[in-house]
Formats: C-alpha cells, structure tokens, sequence
DNA sequence: TGTATTTACGTTAGTTGTTACGCAAATATA
DNA sequence: TATATTTGCGTAACAACTAACGTAAATACA
C-alpha cells in the first residue's frame, strides 16, 4: 500500500518530491555504471554550459529556473571537479563567466552517451502513450505559470462557497449578528454613532416594527452578510445596514443582498428606494450604481448619519 | 526560456524538485487561506491519521514510502501543534501509537474541505487528458518498481554497445590486445603458464603460421574480447584464448566471437572442434554448450594446461 | 533458557535545495 | 557630477528530506 500514490493528485507535492529524489539516486548509479565521475544533481549547470559556451551565474539562474545559491552551489562543485572554470568578467567586473574546461570538453563525449540512453528508457518507459508525462508536465508547468496554483484553488473555494450562500428573510435567531457584521465594517472606516447602536441594537422596533425588513447572508449556519429596508414613507424606502464579513467579500454576496432588498421593495409595493452612504466606500458605491442607483445629492450636511456623503436613490 | 523543461526527460529529476517545492509552497498559502493552521509538509502522516484511527511510526513510514525518521519529523511538528498525540504501546513497548487528537479531529471537516477544493482544481487542469498526469505518474511508479531505472539503462547500454560490437578478422595493429586481454581472465581465475604466454605472445608464430585464426571483439576502436582457432591437424580445430573484458561481459560477445569461429573453422574444412577448460567457468562452459559443444573428458592430466580438467568438442 | 537476531524507534549529521541579507560595481537620475 | 537604485554575486542560515548509527524491547533459535 502506497498512501501517497491513492491520495491521488492530494500529495502529489511529496510524490514528487520521492520521485526526484529516487530519480538522482539512480542517476548516480548511472554515471558510476559508464565509469563516469559526474553527479547528477551537477546537470544542470554542467549541461547548460555544454549548450552555450560561457554562461553568468544569474544568466545560469534564469536559464535553470533555479536561484541563484543554487547556482552557485553546483558550480563550485564542478569547478572543484575540474569540470568547468570561471574568469571575472572583463568589462562589468561584478560578473563571473563559467564555461566548460578542457576536462569537462573531454568529458561531454561520454555524458552525451549517457544521455542519449537515458533519453531512450524514458521513450521506452513513457513515451508509448500520446500524452505522456513529459507533455503533461509541460502542460502543467505552463498552466501554472498563468495562473499559480493557489490562485485557482482560491477561485474554486469562491465558486464553491458563493454557491452555498442563501439570502435568507430576518430570523431573531441570528438577531445578535446583525449589529455584529455591522460594527464591524463601520468600525474599519468610520466611528460608531449613536444612531447606528439605536437601529442596530433595537433593530425590532426602528425597522421591523416600522414596516422594514432585514436579509441575511448565510453559509452553513454562518451569518455573513446583512442588508436592510427601511420603510420612511409610504412607498419610499431606505437601503441600509449593508455588510459583508471581510473573508467572504468578492462572492457576489453583497450583489445577491442587494438583489434581494429591491426585490423585496418592489413585492412591498416600494416607488423609490435611496441610500446615503460616503465615498471612500467606493467598491460598495460601485454596487449600487451596478444595482441601478443613481447618485442624487453631494455632501449630505442633513443626514442624521456623520459620515454620509452622498445619497443614491432608484425608481422601481 | 527554460533549460530544464526542454531537456525533456533528461532532467526529470530537477524538475520533479522544482514542481515539488512549488507545490508544497503554494500549499502553504492555500492552507493560509482557508484560515487552517496547518503546513503541506505535514500532510502525508496526517491524511494516513485521518484514514486510519492509530499508527505506528514504522507502519507510517511504510505507507507513506518515507524512511522512518521523515516520519518522525512530521509526526514532531504535528504533535507540538497538537493535532495527534501518541500513545506508547502496551503489549509491545517500543511502539509509540499515533492518532489524531480531539483538536485534530475537529479541524479533519475543514481540512477535508481543502483537499476536495485541490482536487477540483487538479481534475480541472489536468484530467480533461484521458492519459492524465497522476495517471502517468502512477505508471511510471509501478514500471520502476518492476525494474530499477538504473537497470534499465543499463540494459539499454548493452544493447547499444552489443549493436556496436564487431568481430573482426586477426590484425596485427591490436597484436598487443591478444596477450592483454587473455592475461587479464586468466590471472583473475588462475596462474599464467608458460605455454600461456608462449601462444599469447608469439601468437604469429605458435597460431596464426600453423594454419590457426585469431579473431577480435572491437567496440570503436577499442578490443574488448578475443578468441581464436588453433590448427591441430587436419580438419581438427582447438578453440582457445576465448575471453572478453570484464567491463563488456554480458553483452553477447563471447557469444558471436564462439560463432565466428565455429563459421571460421566449418569454412576451413573442420570436422571437429574441441576446447579445454575448467569448471569453475561455469558461465563460460553455459556458453560453450549452447554453441553445440558436448563434455568428453572429466578431468584432463595429459593437458598442456593445468587449470584443464574438462574437454568438450563439436563435430560439424 | 540463554544468546543471537530482528524490529521499532530515536538521534545526528549530511544533501540539495531555499530565503534573507550584504557588498561592490554598474547604471540611472537629480 | 554626486547620489540613489539596480544588478551580479557571495555567504549564512534554514527546510525537508535522507543515510547511518545507536538502543531497548521482542522474537527466534540452539
């Protein structure tokens, strides 16, 4: 039993890992079979060198993919070996250029050898299928570098997440998590005020009593994001206490929020609805007109709010 | 550009690395990311935890193909996190028993939840290939666990290096290798005898002037076996001074040297052909039966030879 | 039943990569 | 032309594995 391998593509990370490892093992005893004083975990910088004559360290780096200790690394050991010498640059006298020596020449012969076998198993080995492991790393490699690894896994999580919010109508069981999700964002930017402790605290009598409504995002049994309506007049309601929790911003949560309000303002026979808000919440500013609100009035000296700034109103 | 990737197989090794260390570093910000307090290193024991309620550290090592102090390291790491605890065992006391802790336990849903996210993410990028990477890699694990890489290339190397073995007609520019590579067999099993060296080195004069054949195994342009027909009367060969370099054993040369000589001596007009030996050759005296050579004499002390003691012959 | 061997696990040091940091030469910029 | 930034390279320390060796308990065997 392998654990590793039935994980699948889970650790593939250590399947790796083992398998680079056993690869430079046998390497080893490869060169040692051809009577050949090489190390393979030397190739790189040897082979490199064997295809352009002289080569700098961070140029080798590049080249490698590797960093540039790395680098150093194996070229101190072939130097030792004999196999490549270095001389300071000429012109920009911070460089060392590397090349093969006469020894390492004298040897290349002989390594091409190896390789060309070594070559020939993996065709043997692999190579029979059309897509074979080589092609699917390169695949692989090139995927990644698009787009890194935990980025994609990042997206599926949003994905998956995002798809099991629901916009849920108010339940008093979550009645304490609407002042929290609420403090928190108006505590990043602003300061509470009075107003804000009144309505979010008692929120059954300053909205629900009044004819208003709240919505709740849910995951799970997590509550991650408010919104509600606040009846003002008769068909005229207030867009307000909109909030998602920071961790689950950008899954479209505030958009379905949103939705989910002017909907429900509508069903309740609603002709305006309006917000105040300020303009350093631009991203969320940005929702709104994506909503369908326009902004109406600049500087808002009237508002019972310190903070607000603006105020954007729709018609249904 | 890439060196690394465009060796193709060659550098499967530093690449395997490469991919490894990027993976496991990627993971670490996936984990980051879920908010999970949990390191990609640690994984294998952990994930065999989650499968199996207790294990030890041997049976770990086992299932993970890790040796037992990788186990171990883990096993340290996770333990000071508190997500396992251990156990000694009571009938065996050197067993130490590891298993997930009620910490552990109750991040497993979480953790699960990451895995099936990487897995997604995997199938998404890779799998669409009916061959697909994991699937490669698989196969690649059970072929070398058939037979060694190492083997493998070796074997391809002799197949390469048996290809380009030729045997040659006596030439007097290799004289030299006659003796050389005679010496060599005979001093490895036995002693030199005096007429050893006789034949060996006025070889012109004891074989190829009495009517016999010398024929060369050349690779390149280096000998690396010889053999040869001494004329003992008419329509009667001995077949002699057989031997092949240590290095080159196994390639099939004693083989197609044995042949040339049988053809070289049918087309000389030979009725028989016989040869003396010693049983100790064990792997020789294989080679001779399966040319056709039958056994005649046990023991042999009317032979020139000391070391004889069988004689097998051929009629053609 | 006493002794040799095997097994389970621990420790230490080595390998081959990495990151972090520093310096001096080259280059850009005010 | 003086100063800031960039570049090329070096060193040190760390990471995650390994091999090699040691110890004590369990087991096999004479």
């Amino acid at each position: 039993m392998d654990l590793i391998k039935s994980s699948g593509s889970l650790a593939i990370g250590s399947r790796f890992r083992r398998l680079s490892e056993y690869i430079m093992k046998q390497g080893e005893e490869i060169y040692a079979l051809y009577n050949l004083d090489f190390q393979p975990r030397n190739f790189p910088v040897f082979y490199a060198l064997s295809k352009q004559e002289k080569l700098g360290i961070m140029e080798l780096a590049d080249l490698l993919q590797l960093t540039h200790p790395g680098v150093i690394q194996q070229s101190k050991a072939l130097e030792k070996q004999g196999l490549i010498e270095s001389v300071q640059g000429e012109e920009d006298k911070r460089r060392r250029w590397l090349s093969l020596s006469a020894k390492g020449r004298k040897m290349l012969p002989d390594l091409e050898k190896v390789w060309q076998d070594i070559r020939d198993v993996f065709t043997e080995l692999l190579d029979g299928e059309k897509e074979n492991l080589v092609g699917n790393l390169d695949k692989l490699e090139s995927l990644l570098q698009e787009k890194s690894f935990s980025s994609r896994v990042a997206k599926r999580r949003k994905e998956r997440l995002g798809a099991s919010v629901e916009i849920i109508d108010y339940d008093p069981a979550y009645g304490p998590d609407f002042p929290r999700i609420n403090y928190s964002w108006i505590e990043a930017y602003f300061e509470i005020e009075d107003i804000d402790r009144k309505i979010l605290e008692e929120h059954q009598k300053y909205i629900l009593d009044k004819g208003g409504m709240i919505f709740f995002a849910r995951i799970n049994d997590r509550i991650v994001g408010t919104s509600a309506l606040i009846k003002k007049e008769e068909g005229v309601y207030e867009l307000a206490k909109m909030g998602v929790d920071t961790r689950y911003q950008g899954y479209g949560i505030g958009k379905r929020l949103g939705l989910r309000c002017i909907d429900a303002a509508k069903r309740a026979g609603a002709r305006r609805l309006f917000l105040e808000s300020n303009r350093r919440l631009q991203t969320a500013l940005n929702l709104y007109k994506r909503l369908g609100f326009r902004e109406v009035v600049r500087n808002n000296p009237n508002s019972d709010y310190k903070r607000s700034d603006i105020v954007m109103e729709m018609y249904l």
